[in-house]
DNA sequence: TAAGAATTTGACCAACTGGTCAAACTGACG
DNA sequence: CGTCAGTTTGACCAGTTGGTCAAATTCTTA
């Protein structure tokens, strides 16, 4: 069973793990050090491992808790919606998660570029069976007529590649687009670019 | 001017650069070590550093090869060409990159994902002017009525997020795929894509 | 083939790494 | 106020890091 964590506890899990997000997105679990998370953090390194067990413990800590919220919204969409809608619906979201946690998508992307060394279960288990089953639901919309026929998994790899390239590559974006929000305008090229895809 | 390399400069050269590839594609610079790209090129780590004169010139040298092979095809495309099809030809083109060099692909993801910290007046040089020449141009296709008119630079942003998916995140999406080629069916859905995008 | 140039290496270094530990400090509560 | 669990830290450690250097080895070419 779980203790309840003390005031001073839970005031330093989260600054570590604020920390820690910060520097792993930038750095990946390798580049980053402990006396960053330490600075960041604005604890002392002895003091972060009185709390975490060890740098890969807090590393561990943020990819449960990331795969946890990205995997939720696939479970949300509804079988008994608008199929095109539910399908918007899911990419604004997502997309709305890039605008909001560009770190955490940062920390994700890093993890499995290096190959996913500490995840990968979860992506041949829960997510690959999370996927399986929206593509059959997209597979059974599509055969209903209610949407146009699509490769399911390339047309939710899209929705992936598109979302997460905005806080990913956020540099790149802002290097060509200028300061000014981009995902307002990507918001609305997303949605013409699913609607044409999806309407007959 | 340039020397010419001797015979074993050449080989040699091209085995640190190799070797700095994959160990910095899958580590990002920090989390790389010189031991690593020693092991993984045959060659003791002091002699390494008789070819680079440090870890951060391999590195440098391996963004500047990929920076230029990344623009080139932008410029190739063809003013004069068929407009959707031209579009067509650099999406196509930018995947096959995906799936021949995939290491380089995540190298640069590393990099930008990191800050660009060593690239970003190439972003808002280069990479900007060329992009906002294939914007404009897009822009006067649409203009013109050869394409539909869409905003130049999402549809570029789309194009590079979705090719890039599939090198960046290919552990991913073999874990849902499968081991069987996915580039096949990509290219068939970006091509869906973007005439479904550009067509009237 | 001999000499000089190019290449390779073992030994080494100072800075940094993740992590430990005993001692000191702080806060909550009877 | 006293006590004790909970918290914080300075000093420390062994392993790793990027990088140096003089000496040894191998190539090239006159």
């Amino acid at each position: 069973m779980k203790k309840t964590e003390t005031r001073i506890q839970k005031k330093n899990h989260s600054a570590i793990k604020s920390a820690g997000l910060k520097v792993f997105a930038q750095f990946g679990f390798r580049g980053s050090t402990l006396d960053q998370i330490a600075a960041e953090s604005g604890l002392s390194k002895p003091n972060i491992l009185y709390y975490f067990a060890s740098k890969e413990a807090i590393y561990e800590a943020l990819l449960a808790q990331l795969l946890t919220d990205w995997l939720q919204p696939v479970r949300d969409i509804d079988p008994a919606g608008d199929p095109v809608e539910e399908i918007l619906k899911y990419a604004k979201h997502k997309l709305k998660m890039s605008r909001l946690y560009p770190r955490e998508s940062r920390l994700y992307a890093t993890e499995i570029i290096q190959g996913a060394p500490r995840i990968k279960s979860v992506l041949t288990g829960e997510l690959r069976d999370v996927v399986e089953n929206l593509a059959l639901l997209i597979n059974h919309w599509a055969d209903a007529g209610s949407i146009r026929a699509v490769d399911p998994y390339h047309l939710i790899f899209s929705i992936w590649a598109m979302t997460q390239h905005y806080a990913d590559f956020e540099v790149q974006v802002k290097a060509i687009w200028g300061e000014r929000d981009h995902f307002e305008d990507a918001e609305q090229y997303l949605e013409d670019m699913l609607r044409r895809m999806l309407t007959v």
